[in-house]
RNA sequence: GGUCCGGUAGUUCAGUCGGUUAGAAUACAUGCCUGUCACGCAUGGGGUCGCGGGUUCGAGUCCCGUCCGGACCGCCA
């Protein structure tokens, strides 16, 4: 061994010890007589002291070494005159009687410590020096905590995990997949999965009644904050379960993850139908750290003079606690804010519930006394209180008004990181009819299985079909999404169908599975989480790149390695292909 | 495919209305300094103002294009 201890575990109770660390050199204090040296590791950081009256031969090697050195340094552990109570170590140092430089190291082009001076864009080009900080490394460690809590729990709970291949099979189906030609099978491809969804549930057949992975998954979608072309899901299957069982055993393991990796006992998920979940918060995963839900208007707004509202679709709001002092300038600011493409509302109106009980809104010229007040009782609004109501096509309305809540939300300091409030959203539809080609999509997959109450719909008005599906959503994150599966070939047939395959079409791309259900199935659900999002969720944090040890940029490169990149001419001839 | 923000010293940034030799901090180098821990003090080097074009007597600054980075919309079963 190069060191006898790391650089984060000698205390005072080791003075006296001789010792040797090995290390990076963070940062060196040349004080002329005595060179004090800190040095790194993964554990942490140890002060190393050189003193010209002790050796001045070796004080002056010190004094030369520059930033990133990998030392090895011999001496004994000595209790600090000067002790630093900000580090764990900052009783003790290291009164250093041998020097050995491992390596030589250029001038890093930022600081390794907690709050370096580099950006992003630097950061990411030196990745590998962006890990020697311990915020980086703090996160990799919880992403190995999260991983290690999950194996342990799903094991415990009788989970098998199985490995699926990684070169499968394209379907135009979904998201865009990322292809790999093949040189033996000239002009094919394999594809690289988005989910291993069909081998999960071909395990299931194969009697591997619970199965699990932490898989990496691949979409060739553009990339947002929370998005990776390249990322890993806790892949679950469970045979013989009803969606019970399913929500039952991954709100445990949810459980499970918060206590041992957060220390945090969580409250019992609460349950919303997917419709709800759009009718009170505009939204498929709200945040349920707070309240502020929507009161829908239209028996109140309606017949009032009010052009907006009177052609509206819908006319809805909420209700923002303690704003009702807002000034014109803010009102403004919000409503600007409301106009901004993203959002893309018309207007806003507001009714200001002052403290002194007078009201004030945008819109008292088209209602009276009486209306406000029935306005005001509609949201139990107190003096104090505001109301902020938008108008227009039901879809859009919602959507818009469930940014405001989310942003008033935020301006109010209800979505705090340290608090955690888990959903689970249940009833999602089965299909969405997307008119820009004129057929239904599976609004989950095609595997999905329809709500038992709803299957005599399929075939008459398949749109109103409720699927056996759900999500789990944490403050406003959809971590987690699953389903009950359909399990029967004709009932998969008939799906297919619907979707606008034909026979010969679903038999070409998911025959495998057809088959594989006449021999007789299980009743099978699952479930599949985004493993990288979950880990900045446990952290507070928005960006899921800082829990990925390399992750890609906004234009899905990795700008260390410069990838993707062109390749030669005779790897393109043996894979058979040729480039436009 | 689209919208918005940014690109100036190794790094993080400032740079007014278009006007003298483009600044600060930090990093780096050299020297001084025996208890520092963001050590201190002094001195010094360091710039294709992303790139290309245009307007102008004059462009880091204004205009057009382009590249790079970031956030978002579309997209992501």
């Amino acid at each position: 061994m190069l060191r006898t201890h790391t650089c984060g575990e000698l205390r005072i109770n080791d003075a006296g010890n001789e010792v040797i660390l090995a290390g990076w050199l963070q940062r060196s204090r040349d004080l002329g007589g005595m060179t004090f040296v800190d040095l790194r590791d993964r554990y942490g950081l140890t002060q190393l002291a050189f003193n010209m009256e002790t050796d001045a031969a070796l004080c002056e090697r010190a004094r030369s070494l520059g930033r990133e050195y990998v030392l090895q340094v011999k001496g004994k552990v000595l209790e600090r005159s000067n002790k630093n109570p900000n580090l764990p170590t900052g009783d003790i140092e290291i009164l250093v009687s041998a020097l050995t430089i491992l390596n030589p190291a250029v001038t890093p082009p930022f600081t390794i410590e907690e709050n370096t001076d580099g950006g992003d864009e630097l950061r990411m080009k030196y990745r590998y020096l962006d890990i020697r900080r311990s915020n980086v490394r703090r996160n990799l460690e919880l992403r190995h905590h999260m991983a290690f809590e999950t194996r342990r729990f799903l094991s415990e709970n009788n989970f098998l995990e199985v490995e699926t291949p990684v070169l499968i099979k394209s379907t135009p189906e979904g998201a865009r997949d990322y292809l790999v030609p093949s040189r033996m099978h000239p002009g094919q491809f394999y594809a690289l999965p988005q989910s291993p969804q069909t081998f999960k549930q071909l395990l299931m057949v194969g009697g591997i009644d619970r199965y699990f992975q932490i898989a990496k998954c691949f979409r060739d979608e553009d990339l947002r904050a929370d998005r990776q072309p390249e990322f890993t899901q806790i892949d679950c299957e469970m045979s013989f379960v009803t969606r019970e069982d399913v929500l039952e055993t991954f709100e445990a393991m949810l459980k499970h993850l918060f206590k041992f990796v957060k220390g945090i006992e969580v409250k019992n998920f609460g349950r919303i139908t997917y419709e709800d979940a759009i009718k009170f918060y505009g939204s498929d995963k709200p945040d349920t750290r707070f309240d502020m839900r929507f009161v829908e208007l239209n028996y109140l707004a309606k017949g009032c003079g009010f052009q907006v509202f009177d052609e509206a679709e819908l006319v809805v709001g909420i209700k923002v606690d303690g704003c009702g002092e807002y000034s014109r300038k803010q009102l403004d600011e919000l409503t600007e804010w409301v106009r901004r493409p993203q959002i893309g509302a018309k207007g806003l109106v507001y009714v200001k519930f002052q403290a002194d009980g007078a009201v004030k809104s945008s819109v008292d010229k088209f209602f009276n006394p009486e209306k406000l007040h029935q306005l005001l009782t509609a949201f139990d609004a107190r003096p104090g209180d505001l109301l902020l109501i938008l108008a227009g096509d039901t879809e859009a309305t919602r959507k818009g008004l469930g940014e405001l809540r989310l942003e008033m939300g935020k301006r109010l300091g209800l979505r705090s990181p340290d608090k955690f409030s888990c959903l689970w959203v249940v009833d999602f539809p089965l299909l969405e009819w997307k008119h820009e080609v004129q057929r239904y999509f599976a609004m989950h997959h095609p595997f999905t299985s329809p709500l038992p109450d709803d299957m005599y719909l399929l075939s008459t008005d398949p749109v109103k079909v409720r699927a056996n599906a759900y999500d789990m959503v944490i403050n406003g994150v959809e971590v987690g999404g699953g389903s009950i599966r359909i399990f029967d070939k004709t009932l998969q047939e008939k799906m297919f169908e619907v979707l606008g395959f034909t026979p010969e079409q679903a038999h070409n791309q998911f025959g495998f599975l057809l088959d594989a259900f006449r021999y007789g199935a299980p009743p099978h659900g699952g479930i599949a989480f985004g493993f990288d999002r979950l880990c900045s969720l446990f952290n507070g944090s928005e960006s899921i790149r800082d829990y990925i040890a390399f992750p890609k940029n906004n234009a899905a490169r990795d700008v260390m390695i410069d990838s993707p990149s062109p390749v030669d001419e005779a790897q393109l001839k043996d894979l058979h292909l040729r480039l436009e």
